[in-house]
RNA sequence: GGAGGGGUUGGGGAGCGGUCAAACCCAUCAGACUGUAAAUCUGACGCCUCAGGCUUCACAGGUUCGAAUCCUGUCCCCUCCA
């Protein structure tokens, strides 16, 4: 993997991003010689992407740091479809609305960690369904279908993997491939798009493309994917009890953001760094060789370094600065999740249950009981033993009541 | 269209008239140990007005003192044949 002379793929290759790629020789030539276009697809099936697609966003934002152009494809027109990558079961199929909504959601991110414009190497934003939607069913089998065997396309790991599980698979889904595929010619016609990247279970779509615009309209490109990520337990990253890591603020507070990259395994901090930071290679080598309780150094620089390209500096700082004071002072920091309470109701008492799950700290009251009888629910950290207690505004500590289920879960309590 | 098999608490999957809020595994949560890590150990894991009560085993009825378990119908899934 060396003598590469192309910035962009010195990077990539330095930081762990690259698992396969085509003819990787002619590429890195092509890029050493002038600035490219290269895209990777998002799915527009949720308001938010989550960290799960922080890796293909990290790639394009190299890509346009050494001087290339980033183009962000939106699946509107396939997100009707849904990629059977991955997938046992068929999406549900998404209407225009909601489809137009999500692309506004996910756009957020882009704006903040790409430059998009009209400039030569500025970042654009595209939408597949511009050519999609228009299609003419005849026309489009003559040009492109004449190109997939059905022999072939049953080899797909996609196509496979549903039929060996003798589970359904619809013609619609069928297609998905077969549009991806016509994606990547349409942008390379229309955007002199030359490259495609993705998360390696797209590696059979990509190539499919490349081989198309081969066939049907002369054209070179090139395919790049990046390796699937994981934890060092080899579960699939990004997955926690409460649900996905989003991106965006409103999915999930910037506190949690910034909590779930702090809480990274040991084993992990490594390539986190290199994936998912900015931070030079040779301070990544020295942050990941720390040991024992250093390494949560390590952690607390790569959540600030995360959460500061996702969700900005401020967001960063104050997140810290809330765990410092609730984790290593033993206070409650100003960024903890708030809940508020009318005065006259806590003037009154309100039963410690009542008031855990208020505060969003359990599900339901049976689930904070349990909590309470395993010495889990602390009150302005002090362990509550009662489940029958009442809390009144004489537990407000500087305008506040601090709660605890656990050690890593914190709310505050505030009057109205 | 015909013949079978099946739908159980987040996932997987037992149970096949009472001892069933329902084994076991996974996931999850808490406690211990630690470093807001991993591993390990312990406990919990339907809801509530919690030493008691209530609602669950696709849905609707029925049989029975008593059903997740038996019967009938409906919906959904799978396999094989056409």
């Amino acid at each position: 993997m060396t003598g590469l002379k192309s910035e962009f793929l010195q990077i990539l290759t330095e930081r762990d991003f690259i698992h396969q790629a085509t003819d990787l020789a002619a590429l890195d030539a092509k890029m050493s010689e002038g600035p490219i276009s290269a895209y990777i697809g998002f799915d527009c099936t949720a308001r938010s992407l989550h960290v799960g697609s922080l890796v293909q966003i990290m790639m394009l934002r190299w890509l346009q740091k050494s001087g290339h152009q980033p183009i962000v494809l939106m699946g509107g027109g396939t997100s009707k479809i849904g990629d059977p990558s991955g997938r046992d079961e068929s999406r549900q199929l998404m209407t225009n609305e909601i489809i137009a909504d999500n692309m506004a959601g996910i756009r957020t991110v882009f704006d903040r960690l790409l430059t998009l414009g009209d400039g030569k190497t500025d970042a654009v934003m595209v939408n597949n369904g511009e050519w999609l939607d228009a299609l003419e069913y005849i026309p489009f089998l003559r040009e492109v279908g004449t190109h997939f065997t059905i022999n072939r396309m049953l080899t797909f790991d996609s196509v496979k993997l549903r039929l060996d599980r003798e589970q359904p698979l619809t013609f619609l889904e069928f297609n998905y491939m077969i549009l991806q595929a016509y994606d990547f010619m349409e942008l390379g016609k229309r955007y002199g798009c030359a490259l495609q990247m993705g998360g390696s279970d797209q590696w059979g779509n990509i190539v499919n493309g490349i081989e198309l615009a081969r066939r049907a309209s002369s054209q070179h490109l090139f395919g790049l994917t990046t390796p699937l990520i994981t934890t060092a337990d080899g579960k699939k990253m990004g997955k926690t009890a409460s649900g996905a890591i989003w991106l965006n603020e409103d999915h999930l507070p910037a506190y949690d953001f910034w909590q779930f990259w702090r809480n990274t395994q040991d084993a992990d901090v490594g390539k986190f760094l290199r994936l998912f930071t900015e931070i030079p290679m040779n301070e990544v080598r020295r942050l990941e060789a720390l040991e024992g309780a250093e390494i949560n150094d390590a952690k607390i620089i790569l959540a600030n370094a995360v959460t500061a390209l996702i969700r900005g500096e401020e967001a960063a700082r104050l997140a810290e600065a809330t765990a410092k004071e609730t984790f290593e002072q033993g206070g409650a920091g100003a960024d903890l999740p708030t809940v508020t309470v009318p005065g006259a109701a806590l003037e009154a008492g309100i039963n410690v249950v009542d008031l855990f799950v208020e505060a969003g700290l359990g599900a339901s009251k049976g689930e904070v009981r349990r909590l309470i009888k395993q010495g889990g629910a602390k009150l302005n950290d002090e362990k509550v033993t009662d489940t029958e207690s009442t809390v009144t505004s004489s537990a407000l500590a500087g305008g506040q009541i601090k709660l605890s289920a656990g050690k890593k879960r914190h709310a505050l309590v505030r009057p109205e």
